[in-house]
RNA sequence: CGCGGGGUAGAGCAGCUCGGUAGCUCGUCAGGCCCAUAACCUGAAGGUCAGUUGGUUCAAAUCCACUCCCCGCAACCA
């Protein structure tokens, strides 16, 4: 059942404005599996990017006084920035206006032509004149008004390409039985099935001749792809399909020795779940193994949105308490998989209670009992000498089990609250284990350095658990351990013990504890920027 | 009757798939410890799990039905 190779993706983010932590969020729980995997000793590729075309972006270009691509470009290096300074270890980047991607979109509609799962038809729509842009019922809403400018909107209807649904529900309905880990969480497959399926899936229209920001059709260039048969493209242009180079798709995609996952949002899931695996259909292509539809962060008021002016920018919440707090906080608070919250106060909270009062100070107390009893050498491993010893091992045992069971279902936050179960165990083995006391006894000796290596391994465990998250505080950890390079291998932490015999480097506090008042203003105040 | 999610201690959540002592974090109160980042450990108070609803069962937070309330989506805002 596993796989030895993965390819994991995020959608692609839509340019027309700034990212928000929303998207940070989807970014960054697909950047902690990617890590795990490799982390294990598995190739794992890496893609996100942004969907570039499309008439809003046509039209906030104009806006700003720029041509479209100048526009995209711009926001783009924004995209490229949060990346970075969230530490997001893609392996690559894809632009749907990037030639590698135009042309196999062109192809692809050109076949699914050619094969007569695309025939011409007629959108119907409203039609705001002023805007010159289409918009569905629920945008215009019980008095059709257009949702841009206001004004009244008038039916209307456009030539546009549609793709024939038709040939592929029973196909996609047999693959759903034959693949019931396909879509997660479960109920969002019946949810496709109800709400779109059953009452009859209308075509999806894929071209407009009402903008042109977009790919133009070979065959009629009046029209451009029109959204979803362009931006799903995205997940096999970026390997190289349909290009001179496509040893990455053979391997990555075409393999059934790797394993394929989508991470996606509620909204797009339909896309994700019915059409994309259409598309595939028609091209003759593997299907994805697993679309993890995850939840949505909203604020406290509500879902994010501009006009709430309740958008949380993660650049300062990353500038302020760094990459690791920002990763963990996101991982953690809330279940991958349901709808959360972001409050200034639980974010605070958070970072405190876990990262620095149960992590960051058992380190600390740690190496701080090793230099003071030891001169700051680790004890070797002597097996288990104190009544507590076995317990402690038994707790990392069972806590690596776990996290990797749930990890490797894509359960991120179930598995770090397997990962800190070690961490509070720790914490507690030490007032069991009272070392201040053992100290003090020359007949204890023995006792205290089980304990100290204990504690040591135990540390050196959770930091390589969580090291998927805190990709900088693990190696910091590994550091005051005085954890050589290359004992730093996952593999390493089955082996209870292995660290001894090296010198701790006390360093700096890994995360000071932060001052809930000062800090949940400070944030409040980011969030009226 | 559009679709989906949710209503569990003062706050925020887990448990519900596979019914059987209601669990976690914060807060509160009491105690312990002194290695540590006023951190750590122990204990206590506080909930009968939206419904003075019906049903299944020896037994329901957990299954079924109904009712009420909140949120998201509703065919381009992760």
């Amino acid at each position: 059942m596993t796989k030895k190779r993965f390819y994991i993706t995020t959608p692609i983010y839509y340019p027309s404005a700034k990212l928000h932590i929303g998207h940070a969020y989807c970014t960054t729980l697909t950047d902690i599996f990617a890590r795990y995997k490799r982390l294990r000793g598995f190739e794992c590729y890496f893609l996100t990017g942004a969907d570039e075309h499309g008439q809003k972006i046509e039209k906030n270009a104009a806006l700003a006084g720029k041509s479209p691509q100048e526009f995209v470009d711009g926001i783009v290096e924004g995209f490229y920035k949060l990346w970075e300074a969230l530490h997001i270890s893609n392996n690559d980047f894809i632009r749907t206006t990037q030639e590698r991607h135009i042309k196999v979109v062109q192809d692809i509609f050109s076949a699914m032509l050619e094969k007569g799962d695309i025939y011409l038809g007629k959108y119907k729509g409203w039609y705001c004149k002023d805007c010159e842009a289409f918009w569905t019922d629920t945008q215009v809403g019980e008095h059709h008004l257009c949702p841009d400018c206001g004004r009244e909107v008038q039916t209307a209807e456009e030539e546009a390409y549609f793709f024939r649904t038709s040939n592929y529900i029973d196909k996609l309905l047999k693959f759903y039985d034959d693949n019931p880990k396909f879509l997660l969480p479960e109920s969002r497959k019946n949810e496709m099935i109800n709400t779109f399926i059953k009452p009859g899936l209308e075509d999806l229209c894929i071209s407009r001749t009402s903008f042109s920001w977009g790919i133009p059709i070979r065959e009629n260039p009046k029209h451009v792809i029109y959204v979803w048969l362009d931006a799903l493209t995205n997940y096999i242009s970026a390997l190289g399909y349909d290009s001179d180079h496509p040893e990455l798709f053979n391997k990555f995609w075409q393999d059934s020795e790797c394993e394929t996952i989508h991470i996606l949002g509620a909204d797009i899931t339909r896309f994700h779940a019915i059409y994309w695996p259409m598309f595939l259909m028609s091209l003759n292509l593997r299907l994805p193994d697993r679309e993890f539809v995850h939840g949505l962060l909203m604020m406290k008021d509500g879902k994010m949105s501009k006009s709430k002016g309740n958008v949380v920018d993660p650049f300062p919440l990353i500038e302020r308490y760094g990459v690791d707090a920002v990763r963990y906080y996101l991982a953690r608070e809330v279940t991958f998989g349901q709808d959360g919250a972001f409050t200034p106060e639980q974010f605070v909270e958070r970072i405190n209670v876990d990262l620095a009062n149960s992590l960051g100070n058992l380190l600390n107390r740690t190496v701080s009992m090793i230099d003071k009893y030891f001169e700051g050498m680790i004890p070797a491993y002597q097996g288990q000498v104190t009544l507590f010893d076995q317990g402690l091992e038994e707790v990392a045992k069972h806590s690596i089990e776990q996290y990797e069971a749930l990890l490797d279902d894509l359960k991120i936050t179930e598995a770090i609250i397997a990962a800190n179960e070690i961490v509070s165990s720790a914490n507690k083995y030490i007032d069991q284990t009272t070392p201040w006391a053992l100290a003090k006894d020359p007949a204890k000796q023995k006792d205290l350095a089980s304990v100290m290596n204990h504690l040591a391994n135990a540390i050196f465990i959770a930091g390589m658990l969580l090291k998927p998250v805190l990709v900088t505080a693990s190696d910091k950890i590994f550091d005051q351990l005085g954890i050589s390079e290359d004992l730093r291998k996952y593999e390493n932490i089955y082996q209870f013990g292995i660290i001894g015999n090296v010198k701790v480097q006390k360093g700096e506090q890994l995360f000071p504890r932060l001052d809930q008042s000062v800090e949940v203003e400070a944030i409040q105040a980011m969030m009226k920027k």
